[in-house]
DNA sequence: TTCTGTGCTAGACTTTGTCTAAACGCAATT
DNA sequence: AATTGCGTTTAGACAAAGTCTAGCACAGAA
């Protein structure tokens, strides 16, 4: 992680531009998660983040991580995906898809939603809204 | 949970016989545990079962708990079912079928396969086959 | 300056689940 | 009858993910 290599994601101003437009007060800590986080799209669990965020100094506390992740979660920044019961992946990419679980090696695989025709819904309860629908599709080695 | 009850489950002959038809050799405490899951159909998670069982007296132990109902879903008995990133739940019911999940009380209610239209699934990897399928409908109170 | 509110932190704690090593049950062999 | 073998069960230690608490830092308001 030095800077020979190309930094595909956002730069610090536009990360904090990113928290504000969430209402979302930018500060060091959450800045630095956020900037590991929209590196690039991706799957990565509390541990994983508290692991790059720390990498060159120790930056950020392990209750903020998890605190962090869980507001950004809740502010619609990244999005929480259950496929292993042993912990709580956080998905840093929002463009709605669906997703593919190798449950051998514990991979997680992007399915664009065009793969997957999900036609008509059962409605809501009254007084309740969906506020999302997961698709999970389990493969395993042959 | 007394006699008074109707039970509408198996009787211990026919759990035995169920036991036995997937493979699974029917020692005491399988026969225990397979009776409270099968006694309805129902999710439920480890230490539900593990109360379940030994309400009465002390019948199964947490590690054999444990054991048999990933040994369960090995066989095909019962199905795993991610929804709380906290603890694992176990379906009862192998009925295909999907499920709505109340992200505020933590209820999870079956949703019958015909209301949810899936269409084409993506090809799994080459190689691979695919396991299953998982559609998790998330509501919340408005 | 003092007060107040928000955020951060170390580390204790809780919960879910796994592992280990010993014991057990039962059948086949001697 | 005693021995062996093997699958199963068990208590309790352990591991890992995540939460909570109590104190501190800091900024803005009064
Ligand atoms: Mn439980
Ligand atoms: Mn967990
Ligand atoms: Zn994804
Ligand atoms: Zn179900």
């Amino acid at each position: 992680m030095k800077q020979e290599q190309r930094n595909t994601g956002l730069d610090r101003e536009a990360v904090v531009r990113k928290l504000r437009e969430h209402g979302i007060t930018p500060t060091q800590q959450r800045v630095d998660i956020a900037t590991v986080l929209f590196e690039r799209p991706q799957h990565v669990c509390a541990d994983q983040v508290l692991a790059q965020v720390n990498a060159v100094e120790s930056l950020v506390s392990k209750a903020t991580v998890y605190n962090t992740l869980g507001l950004f979660a809740k502010k619609g920044l990244v999005r929480e995906v259950l496929v292993d019961p042993t912990r709580l992946f956080y998905d840093s990419n929002m463009i709605p898809h669906h997703h593919m679980y190798h449950s051998d090696s514990g991979m997680l695989e992007d399915v664009a939603p065009g793969q997957v025709q999900l036609g008509a819904l059962p409605e809501a309860p009254e007084g309740m809204v969906i506020e999302g629908v997961d698709v999970v599709i389990r493969v395993r080695r042959i």
